[in-house]
DNA sequence: ACTACTCGATACCGAACGGTATCGAACCTG
DNA sequence: CAGGTTCGATACCGTTCGGTATCGAGTAGT
């Protein structure tokens, strides 16, 4: 099974050299953009030449197609867990939804460039918009049904329903991060908790 | 290409060929992208070939930099012309400017995305970022101006300043406008509008 | 230990692109 | 009409990149 040790020279799993190319294309691709960067440059970032990448994913397109996999799934998972505590207050929670979802695209810096540039290549391949849309009212689903859930009974405003509310808050999320990526320092970094708490607690009082 | 009324052959202007090059290029990087676009495909587009685009801006980036300009203002005078009328009651004006801003965003169609590449492109090119920045400034500075002339004395809520307000307005603007170009079925027409109402006319009751 | 197989490394190809040098026709000027 | 200038058309170059055919080192089965 295993050579490993001392002496011996190891060749890496397929799946570690998958890994690896897939991290380095995040990266490499969120610098440089994904036509600014070559096959090559993200075979080497990893270590790898492009024999690696072509032999692990087919194309580059593949390799892109495997890239918006990984880190949507990342980014549901992320945004379900950031709304599951039901315990506290819902103004309260809103506002810790927000900054959680600030927290994330600020840790993640370049990440809201890569973000970008699939939304684009999905919109614009004729094949890929279908998947991208499919994807996109999955999440919108899952998003939907958490605010459902959170807002039962609670005194939101009868002008938004549940569905476009979840719809006002991935864009609200997504266009503050497009800000935020022109000039960091015009987005405080509590606005958008601050503004879901005004939207969905529309019906309590401001308290400062 | 056109020939005069008295028979001889007219050479258009050179601002005619700018202008076409531009309106071409427009196109033609909207649909394909900007880096999918090849300097021939936007001369050809226009019906003319990559000389006139490198008599004119010298090269690929410096036709880009005139696009951007050129749509940066259009899009600054479509919104300040859109809140132009300081007539009717606030919310009822929110309302208004968001189902203007949203009309602009569903006639251009595929501005969307090439606005979102241009900004991608200010973003990561190392120059074009300060300049981009201080355009980001200036639009913002002008909104926030607005902002506060139309909320002056209304009960908007202390809870946004004037300067967040312009940030918010611009960026659910994009946010709504990216999630319409991802699925145009999940952004109703009137729900920019409808939302800046409630955020704005926080102090009023809803009146449906 | 021999063999068959896996899979990344390497060398290479054809196409496409940005950019440039040059040419020639349309326009000024006198 | 003549000479000069403007400016887009044309041909061409160097480079880069995605993709492929092939090779060879490492791995597993027997």
């Amino acid at each position: 099974m295993e050579t490993n040790g001392s002496g011996a020279r190891r060749r890496p799993t397929r799946e570690e050299v998958r890994a690896a190319l897939l991290e380095a294309a995040a990266r490499v691709f969120a610098r440089q953009g994904i036509d600014g960067a070559s096959v090559d440059d993200v075979a080497a970032a990893a270590g790898f030449t492009k024999g690696a990448v072509y032999s692990n994913f087919g194309s580059k397109d593949g390799l892109v197609a495997a890239l918006l996999d990984a880190k949507v799934s990342t980014y549901l998972v992320q945004g379900l867990d950031a709304v599951a505590d039901t315990e506290r207050p819902l103004a309260e929670r809103a506002r810790a939804l927000g900054d959680r979802l600030t927290a994330v695209d600020q840790e993640q810096e370049d990440w809201t460039l890569l973000f970008l540039e699939l939304w684009q290549r999905a919109v614009r391949s004729p094949g890929g918009q279908e998947a991208f849309r499919r994807r996109r009212r999955e999440l919108h689903a899952a998003v939907t049904q958490a605010v459902v859930e959170h807002t039962d009974g609670a005194g939101i405003p009868a002008t938004l329903s549940p569905d476009e509310l979840a719809t006002l808050l991935m864009a609200l999320t997504n266009g503050l991060a497009l800000e935020r990526l022109g000039d960091p320092a015009a987005v405080p970094d509590d606005l958008l908790g601050r503004v879901l708490a005004l939207v969905i607690g529309r019906a309590e009082p401001p308290r400062p």
